[in-house]
DNA sequence: TAGATTGTTAATCGATTAACAATC
DNA sequence: TAGATTGTTAATCGATTAACAATC
């Protein structure tokens, strides 16, 4: 029934929740792909195909149903359902993802671990030594590790946490993570980003 | 002479350039496409495609010099000028950013601005009050700012920046900037490769 | 009904991969 | 020289855009 998605939608798929959960929060009823393609600055023709492409929510002449076009990315993306996420490194990183609310309910750090665990105070975060990691993923379900490591640390780390059973990995160290076939990587490199941006500056300037 | 780079190569020159770093650091001095697309987890022909496209750095027969190599993406992407950057928004994510060392020694955090700056440390980095943003600017010269405000502030102050004169920006606020056609704007959400992990983890049960 | 707008096919565009001559 | 490996063209693959019938 569904038809294959592309890593080039699924990629711009927070976006559309972005820009939907907006025009929900404004009142709006209904949206045509136009109206989306302008606020995203796309062609509506690739909104109409993506959309389609999970099965069409939309209705001919009329546009799309903001509230049920919400409803159905959450329902793709699993936003509806409770995700519990550790984190792996306490650092700079580390410490503003605990803190961080802009998740959504559906997002909420349980536990932080590092090597160190003296003089971190996390509020509700329980903040826990790296040497009860399995044992805590045994006695609690982990959905999302999150390593927040330097890079020298995070291929143990994501070995470790493998081994604890978690399936479901949000990278934020600077180095490709080798995992088993079933576990899920997602990697965000905010040097990558960084440098992406030099790029550009420095092209100008030459 | 140069051909044209595309966006698709642009993206993944900060992953060669972690890859040949890595090679140097450990005193290689050649290395061969196949031997980066490995390590990469891409193929041997476009690593050699995407080298290619800025004008082949390679010896036929031999491979790639590694201290060349790396030398030519650090001129590519400028990480070897130096970039002062502010960051406008003190929340855990700004903080964590102004106190991080691992973009390399060409990108420094030279102040930091917030509505409220009350109580916040941050070394030998200046917190300052958003008011005196233009008039720092003016002052100093600032090459990249980082917008770490909530969405609400986001639009606004990326006005002010641009009104300030700056010229390049790095967005961690979850919405498109309306910028200048001369300004550049390289964004950066966490919350889109959170959601996009999320996806695939809710796949695999759906 | 007439106008609007989707869903979907076909055409175009861009990016990746394969292949191999050039050459170190 | 023989083997290795690049640089680059051609072929394939995938993603985007255009077009329009279907239909609300």
């Amino acid at each position: 029934m569904e038809k294959t998605v592309s890593p080039a939608i699924i990629k711009r798929l927070p976006r559309y929740y972005r820009v939907v959960t907006h025009l929900f929060n404004e009142g709006q009823t209904k949206v045509s792909s136009k109206a989306i393609a302008e606020l995203m600055d796309v062609t509506a023709s690739q909104v109409r195909q993506d959309f389609c492409s999970f099965g069409g929510y939309g209705q001919q002449g009329y546009g799309y149903d903001v509230k049920k076009l919400k409803s159905e990315l959450e329902n793709i993306m699993g936003l509806n359902k409770m995700h519990n996420m550790i984190i792996i490194g306490a650092g700079n990183i580390g410490r503003a993802l605990a803190g961080y609310k802009g998740f959504g309910d559906g997002f909420k750090v349980r536990a932080v671990f590092d090597v160190v665990t003296d003089g971190i105070e996390l509020g509700e975060i329980e903040v826990l030594n790296i040497s009860r990691l399995k044992e805590y993923c045994a006695e609690n379900k982990v959905d999302i590790a999150v390593i927040s490591t330097p890079r020298s640390a995070a291929a143990k780390v994501a070995a470790d946490v493998v081994d604890a059973g978690v399936k479901n990995i949000w990278n934020f160290a600077p180095t490709e993570l080798d995992v088993p076939g079933d576990v899920i990587v997602e990697n965000i490199s905010m040097s990558e980003s960084l440098y992406v941006l030099s790029y550009y500056m420095n092209r100008q300037e030459g």
